[in-house]
DNA sequence: ACTGAAAACAATTGCGA
DNA sequence: TCGCAATTGTTTTCAGT
């Protein structure tokens, strides 16, 4: 009674699950199952929930960006110059299929996208802005902010107490 | 000569596999040495010379915030009060030890920090902020722009040939 | 530095509780 | 849903090229 059909619901094994995964994903199902309390097999049947529902989206590795030659970093704040959807749909697209763009948010705010690129050198920088913003005529302002200094590590969130949602 | 003790450096074929694990790094050695052309041995000797080396920095699952119950995400610029040393590393140390954040860039520009956050609810975020920074006297400004849309998924940057860098 | 076979290890499946 | 035991699959080691 009460459900809602939903089926994603997690508890809190697999929020502590959840919470090592986040830090190393290639930690064996056995040592996941020591510090949760639980077996391995359990742990990695509740793991394979996990990735079939879609609470973990993606298992990757992260790749240094100074180690491939791309010591430059860039967070770029972008403006449309009008808030309309096809305009949008169209630059989201553009961010999906360039490389450089190592992730993209559509914001509300001061601007109505944020960039995270990466590049070999100033000057390829540089010359792809002038590529990907300047040529575009949808783009009313651009706002670069230099990265000095990634603070944290990863890309972790807090995984608390599974509520009924 | 000219050699500057470095021994990470990597080859094209170890670009590919990057770009492979990039994406999902659960794929087999067989897989990846099917689709890069090499036995799932060399395979794998490479991926552990790239993690070894750091040039693969960590291997981690992605967790959909939506789906553990955070919908709410924001980007906030946040403006020291003055750009000293001291500061800015406490800063630094408060933004690691905040489970709130998840990531955070130290930067150059418009402010001296980016940070991504996420939160369960907006009073839930509201009365994070009123902690975090609100009571911080070292903090200038707070700028917050609503994430409405992640536009691309992962976080991967081109591998492209490596260079004597 | 690669391949291929064998050994060691980890993940998956089936079953009884 | 769990744990255990058997199976399947993956990774690591080792010898040979």
């Amino acid at each position: 009674m009460g459900n809602r059909g939903r089926t994603n619901d997690y508890d809190q094994i697999d929020a502590r699950i959840m919470e090592l995964v986040q830090e190393n994903n290639r930690l064996t199902s056995d040592v996941i199952g020591e510090r949760v309390g639980l077996s391995a097999t359990a742990c990695q049947r509740r793991l394979k929930r996990l990735r079939s529902d879609g609470i973990i989206e993606a298992d990757v590795s992260i790749v240094s960006a100074k180690a491939v030659g791309r010591p430059i970093q860039m967070l770029v704040l972008v403006t449309l110059e009008r808030e309309r959807i096809d305009i949008i749909d169209k630059f989201k697209k553009e961010i999906k299929s360039s490389a450089e763009i190592a992730t993209g948010f559509y914001i509300t705010g001061d601007a109505d996208f944020l960039l995270y690129i990466t590049a070999r050198s100033m000057e390829d920088y540089e010359q792809y802005t002038r590529r990907f913003f300047y040529d575009n005529p949808n783009i009313k302002s651009v706002k670069t902010m230099v990265v000095v200094d990634r603070v944290k590590a990863g890309f972790s969130i807090p995984i608390d107490l599974p509520e009924d949602d």
